[in-house]
DNA sequence: ATGAAAGCGCTAACAC
DNA sequence: GTGTTAGCGCTTTCAT
């Protein structure tokens, strides 16, 4: 008989549709007014032991269930996040939404996700979305951003997080990412095993991280006084498909790169692919080396070198400085900048460029795989 | 001047934190009541035209957003549907819940999701979350669920949304699968390539899609007249680590199975990645066949034959369910079993077994690509 | 057609 | 320490 709704004998206002029980039953099934089981509901200590016990009783008895609209209505905090990314279906970001929603369910918010799809209306729509629904605060995850739609957001001095660069203003908070040292390990890997001609694959360059990742490698190529030719950067979309448009372009080339570089995993992944249908072995004629060290990039065939960029500690940062621009009182509200590591995960997608000393040494001690020489 | 809220001249009792304008600021700066405001907002047909205008106006002019938590409060609807998968990380899911997000969206549903990681635990509080805020209907696409933790919401005759199974009850919708279909197809291409040694990878058999998954292979190999020895079916976990851990054991076998179907992509990846360090190539020496065909599928080495089932089909299915639970008027509102079909898509990962004719020829034809036989 | 007012379920003053 | 009450922002009778 102690079932939810068995003995809920709701108070006639109530059960508009769904049999929801109110505060109000609790409180005459425990013989005390309503602010009691609010209180008690809420750990407030200055209530009596014995009604607390009481009133969590008729709570089990009842099935009551706080009911949060209600609370947040009153309290003017939604304990609700929106967490913005640009394409769920890229497998980066729901290890980010995973852990994301792990550490803000377990201190107490919810998460409202919302996938972009690089569609400008979409954002617009989705924030407006996050707006009526009244989220405590934003994280932008979209790894490029467009700039006006922020704008609502930035002038009610909402909590905003921004992945590498956003307006610089109170209330607004920055991760930013070492692409720099990343992609630097990288290019200083694979010059290492001696590829002096190495190519890279962009994200779509109009938006900042993208861009960011490119730069870095421009850097970090200029560092080792290598030289790249402009026909050695192919933008890509971040997507497998635009790595494989991107690969098919360098194919084409008179010569082709020993090396090639990607702005993240699918676009390797991409890559990957494409390389298959042609002679080309990865990593005997050609390395390649990704962005972000997906979950799956260790189970691609071969395993993908990479630049892992922890989304364990993007969630965490996001989370985080969400939490200290809406928790006045929150230790870390001044700070505004958060950096987030990257480092090389070196698998066997990376080897010495073909004809190389090493290579043919590698090649005698038996240690390649049988990929299959052309 | 016309900025979010440099001319919101907030009535004195809101703008508690964030700047928030109410339904009040607008009737003031309009000159009408709430009351007509919220008629007008509501699109009600009789409100008067000048004075609709006037209110749109006005809603413009100070950035106006109704607050959807009272909305809710009041209607005893959240315009909420809470979305329960198993495990966000794969990739099946995402390409979920993009379409549920989709659907749900342009129905003016927010989606609330939450991933239990097999973890009964987590579900339930999961479960628990949902009902706080006052969600209007779950999808549980778990492909498994912990029986005793959805008697909570049968009880309040909540509507729910299963796949594969789940009490037939009011108010409880079902997904059916065709699994039988698409695992009998899969069966019969392996069959018609020349395999009779076929072995199966299972996902937790404990969780009823998976068993149903791995009763369809038997049913469709003993349709064939083909014995399937117990040490051919293997329990993975639908993870890539499941499948290599699946494939590890298949490969202690002494007569290895000339082909593997597995019960989803990520089983299927696995077991390629598995395959990928011995002398054992695919589909060469040895057939593989996945389940889902997630998006990646096509992209793996060698593109994956599998069974699709269309994610498109299952969020469709599932809003509308959802949608017809919720909505007393809906058209489909007696409509208690939802058919999801299925149909194999062959890709590369499939072959003839070795050393028989057809592969032989094929051989010869220089078809073949140049895996690198042992 | 429009406005005044009663709540939706809850929290937080304020009394007692 | 506990109860009473005034709203949170909105929708929806009920008068007008």
């Amino acid at each position: 008989m102690t079932s939810l709704v068995s003995e809920a004998r709701s108070s006639a206002s109530n059960r508009r549709r769904t049999g929801s029980v109110s505060i109000r039953d609790v409180a005459q099934r425990a013989g005390v007014s309503i602010a009691t089981v609010s209180r008690a509901v809420n750990r407030i200590p200055t209530v009596n032991a014995e009604l607390a016990r009481r009133v969590w009783e008729a709570i089990d008895e009842v099935g009551y269930l706080p009911n949060t609209q209600a609370r947040a209505l009153v309290s003017g905090r939604s304990k609700m996040l929106g967490l913005i990314v640009s394409e769920i279906t890229n497998p980066f970001f729901p290890e980010l939404v995973q852990e994301f929603e792990n550490l803000a369910v377990a201190q107490g918010y919810e998460v409202l996700i919302g996938s972009t799809n690089y569609d400008p209306a979409r954002t617009e729509s989705l924030m407006r979305r996050l707006l009526q629904r009244n989220v405590d605060g934003v994280a932008v995850m979209t790894f490029g951003v467009e700039e006006d739609l922020v704008q609502q957001l930035v002038e009610r001095e909402f909590p905003l997080v921004f992945v590498d660069a956003g307006p610089v203003l109170p209330n607004i908070h920055i991760l930013k990412v070492d692409y720099a040292e990343g992609i630097r390990q990288g290019v200083q890997h694979l010059a290492a095993l001696g590829h002096r001609s190495i190519a890279f694959i962009s994200g779509p360059l109009s938006q900042r991280s993208p861009a960011a990742r490119r730069d870095a490698f421009l850097k970090s190529m200029a560092e080792l006084g290598l030289i790249v030719p402009r026909e050695h950067i192919v933008e890509g979309d971040h997507t497998m498909e635009g790595g494989m448009g991107a690969i098919e372009k360098l194919l084409l080339l008179h010569q082709l790169p020993t090396a090639i570089m990607c702005s993240n995993d699918m676009t390797a992944i991409g890559v990957l692919h494409g390389l298959y249908r042609t002679t080309h072995r990865v990593p005997d004629d050609i390395s390649v080396v990704g962005f972000d060290d997906i979950h799956l990039a260790q189970f691609m065939l071969p395993p993908l070198t990479t630049v892992q960029m922890s989304c364990k500690d993007l969630a965490r940062a996001a989370v985080e400085a969400l939490r200290a621009g809406i928790e006045r009182d929150h230790p870390k509200a001044a700070q505004k900048e958060w950096k987030i590591p990257t480092r090389l995960v070196v698998r066997q997608s990376s080897s010495f460029p073909r004809g190389s000393l090493p290579a043919l040494m590698k090649g005698t001690a038996g240690k390649s795989k049988p990929t299959g020489a052309d």
